[in-house]
RNA sequence: GGCCCUAUGGAGAAGCGGCUUAACUCAUCGCCCUCUCAAGGCGACAUUCACGGGUUCGAAUCCCGUUGGGGUCACCA
């Protein structure tokens, strides 16, 4: 007669530990009342997706508000779907995003006395804890092969059961101790199921800290715990770790509450007091396809991929704030009364979040990516655009780099003051904004062809400009440059004011507003543009004139 | 299909039985602002809270049903 403990010997020989070990090699943490330990937990698959950096960056607020830890545990249990270098990538990025661990993996060290944190590295805290529950039978090998496995399902279908490996249909669970002795010895591949005794018609209750409280069926199906590569599936792992490294809450996305009843019966069967659980909502788009709202999804949408907004040129506070507001949403309110700063003071709340995924909005990003880009002072701006376009924009580089204090004063127009001019969102637009500052950007927008109001003959513009060229200085100050440009008009017959233009149409050649549009576009090569006065000064009035010849001789 | 969650305007939402002829923010549109645009100011935009019943003197708010949407049913996490 084969005991369990025999079998769990055969199995894992060279596990000696006990879980009573590793209670005393990771004892519970010395943190005051109402510290929340959090973590996030990824898997090395792929670049930070938008909904992992909402959920870490909750993870991360959670933390610090309650005086906690905040760590990161990488889950690299699927070898088959793993990326080199992708956990380093993801660190990198979330540090970009403010979401810096106090612990746990870093990327290319870690940190804490709960590791190690990389899951392929604690195969043998695992093991101790399977092999504990084989000696209790609570777990039991597998001889299934993924051909019996798809044979079951059918068979569930088609007699329209549940599917799964659970009660008469988990055949190996029923095997005796000698078969699986045998069979081990003999060599055969084997997986290890925990055995569940719940009962799936039968309700348990569950809590959670955004849903609060409701019912879902018990699990009953006897779960893979180790696979055959030796590594433990998340279910598993994630009762393991969570409770080794005193996770207090565990925050993670609602594809999850599913498998609540699976994690729930873990923990009990371990004896191990189970964390709080918050399931996030999901951040979705409406498919152009179908219509309909789904999940934020890599493959179709560039907004799913964090790299996309910092290849973009978005400021990272940027996409933080507006996640925030999805989050909770009377951090809008907050942060608008607050004038955008101050972020760390906000308290998050998981009992203001809704319940069902938001639609992520572009045009609410860059709300705040526009006011957050207003706020800078122009050396800010300009520091934060070459480090950008160092990386990410050679042309914006060259063009900086052609001349800083230029590009500075560029920016600066209407910017250091109380209500500045917002019309960056992202550095990725702002070389297309300014671009006919710059000669090339200039040639390249009148060779477009210029949009004059077709009102004016090109004698009409011809005389204007000779006019402006010959007799409007720069001036001291805008309102002089505009005096000036009004006395220009007068001689010329254009009113100096709208309300007596609109009096009097058939009196004038045009309006004061026709002449700056003539000087706009021989300027600019475009209709709109910030203050002339801004554009002529920084131009200077060599540039300009020399525009204007540009333009009169193409007109011709 | 089973199970779980969910349903207020174009988007995010407040609302927790009378204070709501539904707050706030973004977007959109209109008007204003001694040159356009941006900004700013002002205003418009749900007579109604998916639909149908019910409870109540009274319902967006409570109950039931229907419908829509989302999630999940792996040796993936």
């Amino acid at each position: 007669m084969i005991t369990n403990k025999q079998l769990a010997d055969l199995i894992f020989p060279n596990v000696t530990e006990t879980i009573e070990d590793l209670e005393r090699r990771y004892p519970p943490r010395n943190l005051p009342e109402g510290a929340e330990v959090t973590r996030f937990a990824p898997s090395p698959t792929g670049f930070l997706h938008t909904g992992s950096l909402f959920t870490s960056m909750i993870c991360r607020k959670v933390a610090s508000q309650s005086g906690g830890v905040f760590y990161i545990r990488l889950e690299d249990t699927d070898t088959k779907r793993e990326i080199a270098g992708s956990g380093e990538q993801l660190l990198e990025q979330l540090q970009i995003f403010g979401v810096n661990p106090d612990e746990g993996y870093l990327g290319n060290s870690e940190k804490g006395s709960y590791g190690p944190y990389i899951q392929s590295k604690r195969a043998d805290i695992y093991c101790v804890v399977i092999k504990h529950l084989l000696e209790e039978g609570k777990a039991y090998p597998c001889f299934c092969t993924t051909q019996d496995l798809e044979a079951l399902r059918l068979e569930q279908e088609s007699k329209k059961l549940n599917p799964g490996y659970y009660g008469e249909f988990a055949k190996c669970r029923n095997l005796t101790n000698e078969e699986r002795y045998e069979r081990i010895k003999h060599g055969d591949k084997f997986v290890i199921r925990f055995r569940s005794s719940g009962d799936y018609h039968n309700k348990i209750k569950v809590s959670d800290l955004v849903r609060g409280q409701f019912e879902i069926a018990q699990n009953d199906q006897d779960i893979v715990i180790y696979k055959s590569d030796g590594l433990p599936t998340y279910h598993f792992a994630h009762a393991v770790d969570d409770h080794f490294m005193r996770t207090t809450t565990v925050i993670r996305g609602e594809e999850w509450v599913a498998s609540l009843p699976i994690h729930v019966e873990l923990f009990a069967a371990l004896g191990w007091k189970a964390p709080r659980y918050a399931h996030l909502p999901v951040i979705m788009k409406i498919d152009e396809e179908t219509g309909n709202k789904r999940k934020l999804s890599k493959r179709k949408d560039r907004e799913a991929a964090v790299s996309y907004f910092i290849e973009d040129g978005y400021l990272p506070e940027a996409l933080i704030m507006y996640l925030m507001t999805i989050a909770n949403s009377n951090f809008e309110e907050w942060i608008l009364s607050n004038h955008f700063e101050g972020m760390q003071d906000f308290v998050f709340s998981f009992k203001k979040m809704s319940l069902d995924g938001a639609l992520f909005d572009m045009g609410k990003l860059n709300f705040f990516a526009r006011e957050l880009l207003a706020k800078l002072n122009k050396n800010e701006i300009t520091n934060l655009a070459i480090s950008y376009a160092e990386k990410y924009n050679p042309d914006l580089y060259q063009t900086i780099k052609s001349d800083q204090n230029y590009f500075t004063e560029i920016m600066n127009i209407d910017r250091e003051k109380a209500n500045p001019r917002k019309d960056f969102e992202k550095f990725g637009n702002v070389l297309e904004i300014i671009s006919y500052f710059y000669k090339d950007g200039y040639d390249k927008a009148i060779s477009n062809g210029l949009q004059f109001n077709e009102k004016f003959t090109k004698e009409d513009i011809i005389e204007a400009l000779s006019a402006i060229e010959k007799e409007l200085q720069i001036g001291e100050d805008e309102q002089s440059w505009f005096n000036n440009l009004k006395e220009i008009g007068i001689k010329l017959n254009y009113a100096a004011n709208n309300k007596e233009y609109k009096a009097n149409p058939d009196n004038f050649k045009g309006n004061i507003g026709d002449l700056a549009e003539i000087l706009r576009i021989t300027l600019t090569g475009r209709k709109n543009a910030p203050s002339l006065y801004a554009v002529m000064a920084l131009l200077g009035l060599e540039e300009s004139h020399r525009r204007m010849e540009c333009v009169i001789s193409l007109i011709k």
